[in-house]
This record gives C-alpha cells, structure tokens and sequence, in this order.
DNA sequence: GTGAGGCATGAATCTAGTA
DNA sequence: ATACTAGATTCATGCCTCA
C-alpha cells in the first residue's frame, strides 16, 4: 500500500489561503486558534470588510465582537473546504472556546464531542485566587449533522485496555526534547502542542492518506503528526519564523512503517455475508434447530436462508427479536447451533465464509 | 457564633421570581439550566433495554435562537439580585455550555474558571460512534471583572492533599440511596446532582452565612447542601412535583455544628502585616543582609522598610522579582535572613508579628 | 451472615446501506 | 426524501436473589 503523501506549510493569513484552496478538499481540520482577545493583526469580517483594530484602548465588549468577527470568517473559510463527511477540531480555554463553540454551532457544525485534555503537569496559580488551570477543551464537530464522519471506535478502545476511549484525556504538556528550541535555546512558539495530543486526534478521526488542514499551524505539530502517521497536511501559518520552524521539524519526521499503519478492517467494514449463504455452502443444514445461548428460545433452519420460530418466518434477525419479545436482534450473535454438543454462534460460521472469501480473493 | 439561615423554594418562572428580588442581595448562584439535548428517536442500550432519554418538555427549544433569548433573560435577571462582590457557577454539556459562556461573557461576568465535573461512571456510548461523554462543564464567573469573590484557596489546597485544587474534578453520578424517588420507585428528577458536587462548590466559594440562590433548583440539591453547611438558599422552581419532593428533602436535613463549620482563618483573610513593622519592632534591623535562600541574591534592609539592591530601592517583592528578573515575587517566602548562621525566611518574623497580635487582641 | 451472580440504570444531540 | 432491513453496540455501580 503506497499513499502519495504531501507536507506543506503555507504562510499567510488563514481565511485568505482557505478562500484559494479547492471547496471540499480536506478531511480532517485542527485549529488551535488564538484566544488573546487583544488582537494584534488586521480581522476580517465574512463579507471581507475590515474590523475596527482593537488596542490598548479596547473595551471588553468590541473586544469579544471583533474576535467573533475573526472566529465567525476562519470557521466559515473552513467550512468551505471541509469535505461533506469532514470533521474538525478546535482547541481553547475559557476564554475563547465559548464564543468558538456557539459560532460553529451557528454555522451548522455539529458538535459530536467536547473533549478535554487534562494536564499532567499544568501550571500552578500563583496568586492562589483561582482553581488550578488543568486543563484545556477541544471541540470535535462534523461539517453537518448528517456528515458520515471517521470514528476508528475499535481502536480507541483496544488502545484504552479495551475500554471505550472517554471524552477526558490525561496528558502531559509539551516539554524536554519535543518542545522546539532556537538556536539561544528559548522556545520557538509559546503554545506548542504535544505530539501526544494531536496523535490521538488524528489516530480517532481520520484514516491514511486523509487530508489533514491546520489553518493556524504554528510550531507544525499537527503536520508533523500526520506525516508520522502517514496523512497527508497542510499548515497556514502567518508568522514566517514559525512556518520555518516547522517546515524544517517536518523535514525531520520520517513516516512510519506500511506494516505499522496497515489498517485492520473493523467490524463494520467487514465484507456483508448473508444467512443464505452458509446454508447454500452447506454450512448449516436446512432443518438444523438454533437456539439462544442458553438453549430455551430456539427457531429452525429454513432451505432459503430464512428461520422458523413456530409458524413465523424470517431472517436470523428479525426471528432473534422477535422471539425474545425484543425490538431488535443481532442474529448472528444471538442464535447458536450445535457442534459436537456445543452450543456455537452461527458468527462463527461467518467468520469461516469470510476468510475462504479473502483466500480466494488473494 | 449563631447565623441566621432560611431556606426557601419558590415555585415559578425563574425570570420572574429573580425579578421580584431585591437587587443585590444573592452571594453565590448556582444554576443548572436545561441543556436543550435535541434528541430525536429512541436509544437502546445492546441488551436491548430502553434508555430513559431526557426528552421533558421544559429541554425542548424551537432554535438555537430560542434557547439563546431564554439564557439572556435568566443571566439579565440573576445578574441583578448578584450582589457586586457575588460570583455564579452554571453547569452544561456541550449541548448548551458554549452559548451559556458565550452569552454571559457578553453580560459582563468575568469568567474566573471553567471547571470539568469528571464522572467515573458515565453512561456509555451505545452505538460506538463518539467518546463517551464522560463529563459535564461548570462555568465559575464573578458578576463582573472587578468583583472581589470568595475563594477559599487555603480550604481548598488543605482538603487535597496539600495540593492546589485544580480544574478537573473526579465525582460520582447521582445514584443509589441519594437519589431521590417517589412513591413508585421512580427517580423524582430526571437529572439531580449529586451532593458531593455542590459542596465543593458552596466549599470553594461561599462563606457561612451566605445567601445561594439556585434558579432551576429542581430536585433541590443546592438548598440541601447549603443547608447542611449553614449557608441560606433561595430555590426557584417552575414544577409543583419537584418543589414539592425538594422541600420535603430539605426539611430532613440538619445544619451541621458549629464547630465542623467554623473557618479557619485562611493566609490571606490574616491580618496584613507590613515588612515595615518588623523593622519598627526590631525584629530585624536595618542594615541586615537579606539572601535568596541559597544566599547568592541579596538586598539589604533599609529603615522605612524598604528593601535596596545595589542602588535600587523598593518593596521586598518588587525588589525580590528584580533580582530573579522575573515579573512577581513574594517577598516574605523569597527573602531570608540570617538567624544564627541558618537561612531563615522572613515569613518566620512575620508569624511571629501575628501571634503577637492575636495575643494582644485576646 | 456472606459471597457470587443477575439485573437495572445513568443529561445521549449514538448506523449504514439499499430500494 | 422516505422506508426498510441488516446488523453493530455498554461501563460502573447499587441492589437484589439465591446458594
């Protein structure tokens, strides 16, 4: 498996380089935007018209308008390049991530998480006015309500001990090597991300060769990730010593292994094979008696792939709920047969269809 | 020492209630508002069971828009019976949280934290489809940027281990004996609270004797927990069956003694003493020799109480900040002096001041 | 009385593909 | 768009029953 992968960091102002990129081209978008409401930079309204310059002088209430007016056109640039069934992520404090979180849901994105990375090792408060600021939130949302977004459940889970992956993560912030340096040893941006952040972000939403947009690139984590883990990223970075910085760390990162990122097909994604099939096969015999696992609710085999539970036919699902009194059923997992005097889900029968389906296909 | 306490539900429209108050008379609001959840069709669990949704017509909204309006005129209302000093906690999900912060940051309160309520038995994710939605936000704001709030830091740091109490903290559901039912075994409130949150709420920020008004007080949480720490409250609930079962709860409650609830005198709430008045007391003499306490930074003493080094002379902490070149600096805990060939921390004279005062007062 | 096992349940924006 | 169907999907806790 070889996916053709590219690595750019663009310098210049995000709304303006997301409104030259192709519409529906990204899959994935991570932004970590800034949240220091005392803008330095020129803003830029939807319709492009300039944003009173907020200084010293600012008051608290145009203040939070113009950083709407600045969250309201990079969300909307960014909507417009996210694939249909694209997803992003947004990352802030207290500060910002309300105003960030109530713009996209009025853009029509829709919120499937709010996710927060717990600090391991945060900074204290000083002055001992305040809890300790541990953490930060991130806002994972689809373009739309009805987007089919990428969610790689079964890996979460086999990567948290086989416990769903919850909506709070501990991890520790960006220090020791990772943390980028120049050359008199101060760090390069002041809000670098860790790697271990954006690792998880990226291994739970997207698949290889998925497109990754970080329109406030910084210090490159997001990019470096995704080449780590072989996505494909494009940064937007206005500052020019940042985008260096990363272009230069990018350079450095080596993708991973073909064997390391291989995909295993989830459950899901599974090849559909149906009940009919292994009776045809010979599988199972039609007449054979199947039960639940316990062996009190039982249903017949029939010649066309259907099953019997008194006079009433159907498939192994509609059958399984039916004579559990249940709205739905899962057949494959519900009914039994006997094999040498074990009770067997007939998924097991499945799993053997499916495999002679892969080894004649290889 | 003897305080006063009542503790009331009204039933009613929450805005119209506030209104009704005097202005300027609640400490502390805590306010749990329908999250506006947007559900649509059933959810089962795998076994197939039903899972009691929240689909009560007072979280039902017709917009975005609407549920906006509603936030605007409760916050509008709470606001004003805020006292100056007062500080309000609210609690959402995702659903709703960004335009509560949203909307209130627009209102004037001043965000102090937002606080994560971890929960360590959520209910899964059913479909594996999302994270599971293992936490709910707290939004702790003061009524407005310059309000003097209650923190009790040293209460707080002291109940957790000696370590500061940060923003994310680990609680259980609402469930088993706490949880309130009716006569049929039914739960009373679809979504109560538990107690263990409210109190460290009331704990961190509130004063005995307070006054904690609660606008959704539903099943009556607050109340109960003020009351238990000897706080007064004010409930305000639309549903005569909520009410109902809330006063029932709070009336079997007893205030706790004197003697658990009685402060202790937190650092800060100690009476200021000024480095000037050891100079006067002749605690240290002017002249002496002031170290960091590996003892190569150093100041000398000066007669006004002022601390000099090299030809700059200031406070202890703003000379003690430019000696580190670093911003802050509290003086007290960074100085040292010399007591019999030990390194001692001024902060020891300082203590010694205030026992001498405590005593004098006695 | 004690321990093992079954059962209920919690603020939930919870599917995907084909006809 | 709507309807239908295949089929994938749960963790911690408290209470109860039964051995």
């Amino acid at each position: 498996m070889d996916i053709p992968l590219s690595h750019e960091i663009i310098v210049g102002d995000c709304v303006a380089e997301m409104a030259r990129m192709p519409a529906a081209s990204v899959d994935l978008i991570f932004a970590d935007p800034p949240y220091n409401l005392q803008l330095s930079g020129a803003l830029h309204r939807p319709d492009d018209s300039l944003v009173d310059a907020v200084d010293d002088d600012w008051d608290r209430f145009a203040s939070f308008e113009a950083y709407d007016a600045f969250t309201r056109a990079w969300l909307l640039a960014a909507r417009r390049v996210l694939k249909p069934n694209g997803a992003m992520w947004v990352i802030g404090s207290y500060h910002n991530i309300f105003r960030v979180g109530a713009i996209l849901q009025d853009l029509g994105f829709w919120i499937l998480n709010d996710v927060v990375w717990r600090k391991n090792n945060p900074m204290p408060n000083f002055r001992g006015r305040r809890f300790t600021n541990a953490h930060e939130t991130m806002i994972w949302a689809a373009r739309s309500a009805d987007a089919k977004y990428t969610f790689n459940y079964e890996a979460m889970k086999a990567g948290n001990d086989d416990l769903q992956m919850r909506s709070d993560w501990l991890l520790p912030i960006c220090t020791g090597g990772e943390r980028l340096k120049d050359a008199d040893g101060r760090k390069v941006h002041p809000t670098q991300k860790p790697e271990a952040l954006l690792a998880r972000v990226l291994m739970s939403s997207t698949r290889r060769g998925d497109v990754i947009l970080d329109p406030f690139s910084g210090s490159g984590t997001t990019a470096a990730v995704a080449k780590r883990f072989g996505r494909s990223a494009i940064g937007i970075e206005r500052d020019r010593t940042y985008a260096a910085a990363a272009r230069e760390r990018i350079a450095g990162i080596e993708t991973l292994s073909d064997e390391v990122l291989s995909e295993s097909p989830t459950k899901r994604e599974a090849p559909r094979v149906a009940f009919g099939v292994l009776v045809e096969q010979g599988l199972i015999a039609p007449g054979a008696r199947l039960t639940d696992h316990k062996g009190n609710l039982e249903a017949v085999v029939r010649a066309d792939g259907t099953v019997a539970a008194g006079n009433v036919v159907g498939s192994i699902h509609k059958i399984g709920a039916l004579v559990q009194n249940a709205t739905a059923c899962n057949g494959w997992t519900f009914w039994h047969y006997d094999k040498a005097g074990r009770r067997v889900p007939i998924d097991e029968l499945r799993t053997q269809v499916r495999s002679q389906m892969a080894a004649d296909g290889a």
